[in-house]
DNA sequence: GTTCTTACA
DNA sequence: TGTAAGAA
């Protein structure tokens, strides 16, 4: 298929595929016509790559995490460098801070709005959306 | 009509 | 990242 239908199967950007395929994210066959023939295990890849980089991993080790899924999908273990293990290991200490934030920022605003008249109200809508 | 590359905002 | 230009 060519990156329009890819495209719209995956609902990401044709600019953000070619991106992706520019960051070593995908690799696509090309046609004689010069166009990107993709296949089904690249709708695959480009799904899992969405799903890392919405992970918050840098499309630098999204791509490496790519690369040792796709050629060792069995002993992935031996596989992987310690350097990956330690940067995947820093992107979590990363995430807990984050969380460690937000958690906090939680807390600021719950304990005002809490103090307020319509907090019941409020809380009860935000529980039950649409 | 669709894709390609390059480049600008 | 969206969009434009010019070619295929």
């Amino acid at each position: 298929m060519k990156i329009g239908e890819l495209s719209r199967r995956t609902g990401v950007s044709t600019r953000l595929l070619r991106y992706y395929e520019e960051q070593g994210l995908i690799a696509p066959a090309r046609a004689a016509n010069t166009y990107r023939e993709y296949d089904e295990a690249d709708v695959a890849q480009v799904e899992r790559a969405v799903e890392l980089v919405k992970a918050g991993l840098p499309t630098k080790l999204a791509r490496v995490v790519l690369d040792l899924e796709q050629t060792q999908e069995e002993d992935l273990a031996a596989a992987c460098p310690r350097t990956v293990a330690q940067m995947l290991a820093t992107e979590l200490d990363g995430l807990d801070a984050r969380i460690a934030c937000l958690t906090s920022s939680r807390r600021t605003i719950h304990d005002f709005l809490v103090r307020t008249s319509h907090a019941a109200e409020v809380l009860e809508a935000a529980r039950t959306p649409a």
